[in-house]
DNA sequence: CCGTATCCATTCCGATACTG
DNA sequence: CAGTATCGGAATGGATACGG
């Protein structure tokens, strides 16, 4: 029964980490955040056993994440698409970004002007944080 | 060789899955940063075997995200702290944290006035952004 | 208390072959 | 193209026993 027991476990990061599964999981993600949605975009993409993928789409879906939807250009087939759940997941995906380096293959922009997009810690003020004045604290709800 | 193939990969997410390891790492580190140092602390807060906590701490040292200190109690022992690299992990934290749900064990706050802090996408010029404000392209460096 | 070493079950993953 | 089915190897994970 192996990690089941953080699907139930009371802290958020456990749950979510119980949630979106593994890491293939977090990549298919990313590569639907870069608007891939087609089973064989992600095949091709992450070069992942079709078995897995087929594994990993079915359980992201199951745990709304993503969802099946028309394909645009094919009606015959379907596409997997992000759920505003899913879209939830874009500072995960930002943050491991901006930690894993700063060159990358995709970056996050303002939808608007195209501008860089970084992420940050803001306190309540609205004043930006640095990493260090941060801490976390043991609880007490919200 | 399974998925050693990420620690090569070009994208910076894939690189830190790798480098993170697996989930258990990223539940080391949060409890680093909530404090715990020691090896009990670990084990007995993550209930994860000895024996794969033995591996996941070295390889959190060797990728340069924990590292050893002497205990600050006993000087008999070690214990493990995070690193400027390791502490840079907490924005990868608290955006798990914040998706996994509103009330959580730990909370991250204002260092200095123990408020309340977020993760919030801001544009270069400094405005606020939504997930949905935010697109990921395809490169271009940086 | 802090690990290390061993054993065993489970799971994951990749490759391949096959269906619609 | 979009999966499904099966197989074997590798890694993970848990329990336990042992040593510094």
């Amino acid at each position: 029964m192996r990690r089941t027991r953080f699907a139930t476990d009371e802290c958020p990061v456990a749950r979510s980490v119980e949630a979106v599964g593994d890491w293939w999981s977090l990549l298919i993600v990313r590569d639907a955040f870069a608007g891939k949605g087609r089973f064989g975009e992600f095949q091709t993409s992450l070069g992942v056993a079709k078995n897995i993928l087929t594994v990993r789409l079915r359980k992201l879906v199951a745990d709304g994440v993503l969802e099946l939807v028309p394909a645009s250009d094919d009606s015959a087939f379907k596409e997997y698409a992000l759920t505003g759940r899913g879209r939830g997941l874009l500072p995960v995906i930002v943050a491991l970004g901006q930690w894993g380096c700063t060159s990358s293959p995709f970056k996050p922009v303002d939808r608007k002007t195209g501008k860089r997009v970084r992420l940050e810690f803001r306190s309540e003020g609205g004043r930006k944080l640095t990493p260090d004045d941060v801490q976390l604290v043991p609880a007490s709800g919200t």
